[in-house]
DNA sequence: ATGCCTGCGGTTCGCAGA
């Protein structure tokens, strides 16, 4: 099964894409970012038209977070637990997946996660940032104690290394890259969870988002805040990674790409 | 050093994004 991560930054002006990339890369459950729409103006029947089950968490102008699955899901939760918060970041559910030769079907629990950018740093944004990502990982270690195949799937706004960057310079002082935003993030994979991409390749130059300004794409100038970060029950069943860069190339495309990964 | 670009809301500009 594939389960893929994509931040579409207005789901209404990404429609077209997004159904084109569902037809194309067929992924069973995608966990959507930035859909900047209420929930009733969701383009929910093109999608479900496409076998889709679709469950939102959607807000005015900003944020929305969804979770579109071919298996059928349950929600399990619409914010995250023990942050209280009026914009729309969380959602999570749990897959129930078909046995195979009629043996008993298993489940995955899936959360959408749109983490905040926290720029300028410091100040009120950054520590906002800093206070979900905690948030988070309190609720991540409580969800691995569950023992479960479970996958964190997001827009997380981390650059976790210098590779993760074309020009990490760049970034040094940015809410992205900062030493504290990178180490929130570590502490999520010390937990036990691990970085799909980076579990099947060490390369640099992968990318999942380029600025729309000063000819970003054309200079590959990208950096990687994407990230599908997978239990041990998940990452036993990891077969493969991927990033869709070629939507970046599209008329009118999300400033962000597909990323995916295969489990068996 | 600053803005570049895009989407949104709601009006022709400000805010947010990263």
């Amino acid at each position: 099964m594939i389960i893929a991560t994509f931040n579409v930054n207005s789901v209404r002006q990404r429609e077209a894409h997004l159904v084109r990339w569902l037809k194309a890369r067929a992924p069973d459950i995608v966990c959507l970012q930035e859909l900047k729409c209420e929930d009733h103006a969701f383009p929910r029947s093109e999608i479900e038209a496409l076998g889709y089950q679709v469950e939102t968490h959607g807000q005015k102008t900003f944020n929305g977070v969804a979770i579109l699955s071919r298996f059928p899901i349950t929600i399990e939760e619409r914010g995250l637990p023990g942050f209280p918060d009026e914009q729309a970041r969380y959602i999570e559910a749990v897959a129930s997946l078909p046995g195979e030769k009629g043996a008993p079907g298993t489940a995955i629990r899936v959360a959408s996660i749109y983490c905040p950018n926290g720029n300028p740093a410091p100040g009120p944004k950054y520590a906002y940032k800093r206070a979900f990502m905690a948030a988070l990982m309190g609720h991540a270690r409580a969800l691995l104690a569950l023992e479960e195949m479970l996958v964190l799937a997001g827009d997380y706004n981390v650059i976790p290394e210098p590779r993760d960057a074309r020009n990490p310079d760049l970034w040094r002082a940015d809410a992205l890259f900062l030493p504290e935003s990178r180490a929130d993030f570590r502490r999520l994979l010390t937990l036990g969870l691990t970085d799909a991409l980076r579990a099947t390749t060490d390369s640099g130059g992968l990318y999942s988002f380029w600025d729309y300004q000063a000819g970003a794409w054309p200079r590959d100038n990208g950096i990687r805040i994407d990230h599908l970060l997978l239990s041990p029950q998940a990452a036993d069943r990891l077969r493969g990674a991927g990033i869709d860069r070629d939507l970046r190339g599209a008329e009118k495309p999300s400033d962000h790409v597909p990323v995916w990964a295969e489990l068996g």
